[in-house]
DNA sequence: GTAAAATGTTAGTAAGCACTTACAAACATA
DNA sequence: TATGTTTGTAAGTGCTTACTAACATTTTAC
């Protein structure tokens, strides 16, 4: 057990991220936090002004999916389908990783500020417009059928994040690492051919 | 303006509905939503015994997406394309109508109970399946290629469906009539091409 | 070892919450 | 008109909540 040395607010924060995520920002109580980081609640206040500066300090501490803009250079030079499949895993990992963050995000829509909202969308939209480059250049080069390549981008996360969305937030059938690998692989499959450029292309 | 005669348990039940759906379960006060509803507090409670009491009473008064299992068997004799357009015009229609119940579910999912998450997986299942039944014939009359129905069909609705989430849920970038047109037919594109059968299909 | 900084303990406050009681008013039905 | 049903008003109960104050204790830094 490679057990880091936390720091009382970090170990606030960790624990106000695990229940925010589990019982919803109004269903956490400060009480609760506290004895979950092992901490008195009057320690909480000293940190964080009040819940709310607690709960902007959790998601900006937590924030979300830097790892994908990566894994896409990365991949670059892989045959496209393999690519593809290397991507839909790193995200799905990333995904999983951050899952107590997206649960907040997901619950407390109508709590956070314009500016953290704005922060997310700016984020899916980097997550987008990077696998649209990607694709634009494969579109370029030949391999690729003409498409809206943002739209394209945004089909294939859509996928995956809707599978995510459904196995980890509303528990519904949920695979194991190997049927997630089957999963991947079909899902890729569907996109692959639906994008890769053909013989019989019938442009319109 | 058509307005319908509304009983004043049904008047109390649309105000939960939408205040649940904006700010949350633990969010929206009994007070509030009596308010809403042009109704005493007091009026509230002689109608439901409690406030978790009208959470499950909201939740299967609207419940969801029953319309969906009709439109398939309507459209199967339309050529597969357009038939595709159809199913994804209705899901994203159906989508909107019960968009309030839908932010309920996502935002509340520590709250209600065992019974109404199972109802909801299998509504959804049910959606899956419907939709894999038509590609399983697809399949066998030889339109399609060989894949995996169900996850062919989840992979279908998983696109509109985070398509919707992002727009309706997450307030991130949301298209006009003629755009979701556009987006409909892009994504339908992709998956028409990723699932037909093709002359030069290299089956390993 | 000593001062300072961080934490714990205990008690408390003010507000908001779901929910109740008692009684009066409005309304429909006969 | 009389009667039962539904609603409103008003007041209040008991509980929980975020948050604070005062003082004791522990941990850290030099």
């Amino acid at each position: 057990m490679s057990e880091v040395q936390h720091s009382t607010r970090e170990k606030i924060l960790e624990a106000a991220l695990r229940l925010f995520s589990q019982k919803g920002y109004l269903g956490a109580t400060t009480k609760e936090i506290a004895a979950e980081s092992g901490v008195a609640e009057v320690t909480l206040f000293r940190h964080f002004s009040s819940k709310e500066a607690l709960l902007e300090d959790v998601l900006t501490s937590y924030t979300y999916l830097p790892a994908l803009k990566e894994i896409i250079p990365s991949v670059s030079k892989l045959p496209y389908e393999e690519a593809l499949v290397e991507i839909a895993r790193g995200f799905l990992i990333t995904l999983d990783l951050r899952q107590d963050f997206i649960k907040i995000i997901h619950s407390e829509r109508h709590l956070y500020s314009e500016k953290l909202l704005k922060g997310y969308h700016s984020t899916i939209n980097e997550i987008f417009v990077t696998l649209a480059a990607y694709l634009s250049d494969m579109q370029k080069s030949g391999t690729l059928r003409e498409f809206d390549s943002f739209l394209a981008a945004r089909a294939f996360f859509g996928m995956f994040f809707s599978y995510f969305t459904q196995s980890h937030l509303l528990m519904f059938k949920k695979y194991g690492p190997s049927e997630t690998d089957h999963l991947i692989k079909e899902y890729v499959g569907f996109f692959v051919r639906g994008t890769i450029r053909e013989g019989l292309t019938n442009n319109d």
